[in-house]
DNA sequence: CTGTTAGCGCATTCAC
DNA sequence: GTGAATGCGCTAACAG
């Protein structure tokens, strides 16, 4: 255990000169002459000097840290691929910097208005906003804040910066690809209809099917878990026994499905043909491999925080939302 | 925005007393006449008083915030339930805490060292380290530091405090459940040998059939995930055709374990047994539901945390090592 | 380009 | 039980 942490006195002690030489030597090195930098750059490296970053906190009214809130863990949380892949994101675009990352659950029983006060109090500069719900009070405590990004965009997105896949085009894509593979009574087992995702992902369905003049009434609601899509693709079965393919809302739903399906003698592809949603891992575990569009969602968190880390930097904003074009990923799945 | 958040003079003089006064009834209370405790508690409550952060690290020299380090993202990273359970048990600890949760991922070619310079310097009171791997320099960086705990025993655990399941007792525990069951020609998927966890259920197995004077020698080693697990049980059966049960070490194999012997023809349980272990949500997944081993992952990191936290506290040891006990959880995949 | 001077907001001696 | 004084380690004017 170090008997004292070295600090900026000492280093410029160490380099002969005065602290604030030093400072400015740390941070940028700005009008400092060449000579000077090098004797603090050398003290440092002796001493083993890092800054205190409280210290700094205090005297810059500046953090260094940005909070990710995510939802509370509920019983899906443990299986759930979408907080993986945030943290991901988050992670990738936070090395090198000397960011922190604090995490915050963002329990559902907890006082409101809790979370904007937090972010108002500085523990943090800004903050990550995950998986907006439907009558989440983040949304609208939140709102106006030129320091808080939004992983997905929220129901009402006025005075919210977000970052997104495109859900419509993505669930247009999927259902496309299962007309190109020549089948007509098509279904889906749909997202959860309180989150956007699960909105515009069915959204997309329709549009396609309504483009062909197909009908769009097969549809039932799953929750994003397999155990609810497994439930699902039973009540719609049992309504309409004659679908030929599903266009399920997320992967992880598509492992319930092949359940439900294989439960009632039906082959994937040859008697339903399957096209799944996020490519998070489990698509590529599945027998036949699941086709699937393809969710950046790394890429989207890792945009999100570049996004934040700007606003937070100059200060101006960096103008639109973005929307990050979902891909097909071909599986046996389809056809 | 606030124009300027208020601070604790301001509490201090809108209560009529000392800043001293003031900050001593926000910090317990003690020596502090009831008058002004309720005139400081008012107007904390008037005001919207939250003290900062910074300005308390740097006076105490505790920064309130702990870190959890995990291991970097790989290709598993994404579908890890591992890890969801660690975010979920020490939320739980720290909720109702004013302890902030650091997020650090550690990066495998970060320098050596950097991790544990991070923990002298400060930045965080102490750390929860996750899934330690043989040749991990963490492990030996960290020995001795008294403001960490690791989840999962290490693999020289002198001077390191840790949580565990036991492990041994649950590959035990899974073996003599398909003996039980009447299974003589029992192999197994073990985990990754460069992992406690691994070797550890893999004892276990070996203990159960030992001691019964049965073969020990049908071993396949997967990495945890369902594709290498796949690998593994076509390896194991090309060579040992005839077995009639298998322990898989994680219930994410058991999923790859599924594929592999569906694609044999071989039904599950009538032609093989299967038990898994973890019961962290892929089991109850599963048709037949997989018969698995409980690994209290949520409620280990819960002690691990309380247990950093009053190491944190007290300055003083709370003692032994905790190994927690695992349990069976029923399923159809075993008999 | 450099050093001097002030705080940032809080906890904590120490006398009273 | 209370208040005045001091310092945590750093950055940011400011004058030189």
């Amino acid at each position: 255990m170090a008997h004292h942490a070295p600090t900026l006195d000492e280093v410029a002690r160490e380099a002969g000169v005065s602290r604030s030489t030093a400072s400015r030597a740390i941070n940028g090195g700005n009008r400092v002459s060449p000579a000077a930098q090098a004797a603090v750059d050398a003290a440092i490296a002796h001493l083993g000097f890092v800054p205190n970053r409280a210290a700094r906190a205090l005297a810059t009214s500046q953090t260094g840290s940005i909070a990710l809130v995510i939802p509370e863990p509920d019983d899906k949380f443990l299986s759930d691929p979408f907080l993986l892949g945030v943290l991901r994101g988050v992670s990738g675009a936070l090395s090198g910097t000397e960011t922190q990352l604090v995490l915050l659950i963002n329990h559902a029983n907890q006082p409101e208005g809790q979370m904007s006060r937090y972010l108002r109090a500085g523990h943090v500069d800004g903050a990550i906003i995950t998986s907006p719900h439907a009558g989440d009070h983040l949304e609208d405590d939140l709102r106006g804040m030129r320091n808080v990004v939004f992983i997905g965009r929220p129901f009402r997105s006025e005075g919210i910066a977000y970052v997104d896949v495109d859900n419509v085009e993505g669930g247009r894509l999927a259902t496309r690809t299962l007309l190109d593979a020549g089948r007509t009574r098509i279904g889906t087992i749909s997202g959860p209809t309180d989150m956007t995702a699960g909105l515009d992902r069915l959204q997309g369905f329709t549009d396609a099917l309504g483009a062909v003049d197909l009908p769009t009434d097969a549809v039932e609601s799953g929750d994003f878990t397999a155990a609810g899509a497994e439930a699902a693709t039973h009540r719609l079965l049992d309504r309409r026994p004659d679908l030929d393919a599903l266009f399920v809302a997320s992967d992880s739903m598509a492992v319930g499905v092949r359940i439900a399906l294989a439960d009632r003698g039906l082959r994937v592809p040859e008697d339903v043909a399957l096209v799944g949603f996020d490519n998070l891992g489990a698509a590529t575990a599945m027998t036949p491999r699941l086709t699937t569009v393809d969710n950046p969602l790394v890429e989207m968190v890792d945009a999100a925080t570049r996004r934040l880390l700007a606003r937070l930097g100059s200060g101006e904003d960096v103008g639109e939302n973005l929307v990050l074009p979902p891909t097909l990923v071909p599986g046996s799945s389809d056809r």
